[in-house]
DNA sequence: TTTAATGCAAAAGATTTGCAACATG
DNA sequence: CATGTTGCAAATCTTTTGCATTAAA
């Protein structure tokens, strides 16, 4: 679930050639902000990675992040899932892939599919507009979930 | 897209029938906010629906809808998507149903699919747990959009 | 040194909650 | 009638904005 060390640094990377080549300024708190996101597979969002940056600049506002999140994902260095009632989540894994959602706590699970990554587009798809990607999402019960509530 | 007569009936005949099965109360301003969202195939945000409902209940209160909303919700009446930063939209229709997201305006079309209803599901994805339910969905640009701010 | 970015505080937006009045079963 | 439900107002939670200060390039 975590990213590797090389797919963590594969990451800043990207990041940081993306933003020179925007000429967007690399600020400390725009850089650990995206490090933060960048480690984890958990979808974190803003308050969350407002409190793990912190940790290491202690002067970082809430409103920074919020607006270094919206901007990268503007720029496609994340993405946004919103499971939960009124909360983006950020992701900055950007190779397609896909999710499980557990419709109990939200907690999402990673996967890669090959084949879900080129399902066949419909017709009827085809005239509401032009598809760039394809996201295939189970819901259900979590493991953990499900021992709690399920059996008890 | 807009459902049909007939499914509008169903739909309500169906939430009729779930509240009664729960005891729950059938209210006016319940059936007025489910009739609502049962109606349209444009998947209304809360405060959309309170506007609505407000010309046929005019002392209806922004949080009897969200109330409501949510119990619809929890009861399964309704599905939740939330495409737009910060602000749930609601769903009547509980069919196994599949969706294209515009990335532009956050529009959201309907489209049904058996073979997408029953992809098979990953071994590695049934570690995670148990799956109840399979959602595609297509991401790009909306003709509308397309028109608008691709080429001009 | 120039201009974009930050931090602060305050605003805005969305959603929730406590409680007295009210309506349903 | 008894109790669940509503409407109101105020609270809460998340996110955004204006502006003076600070720091990248």
């Amino acid at each position: 679930m975590e990213p590797s060390k090389e797919e963590i640094r594969a990451r800043m990377d990207l990041f940081t050639q993306a933003m020179r080549d925007s000429g967007i300024r690399l600020t400390h708190q725009r850089i650990e902000i995206f490090r933060e996101v960048a480690k984890t597979g958990e979808h974190p969002d803003a308050e969350t990675v407002f409190r793990a940056v912190r940790k290491r600049v202690p002067t970082i506002s809430l409103d920074t992040v919020y607006r270094t999140l919206w901007m990268l994902n503007d720029m496609g260095l994340v993405t946004t899932l919103s499971h939960q009632r009124g909360r983006a989540r950020f992701d900055a894994n950007t190779s397609p892939h896909h999710h499980f959602v557990c419709t109990e706590c939200c907690k999402v699970g990673d996967f890669y599919n090959e084949a879900f990554d080129h399902l066949e587009v419909p017709a009827e798809v085809s005239t509401m507009g032009d598809v760039a990607t394809t996201h295939v999402q189970f819901r259900g019960l979590c493991s953990r979930c499900r021992n709690k509530t399920g059996r008890k």
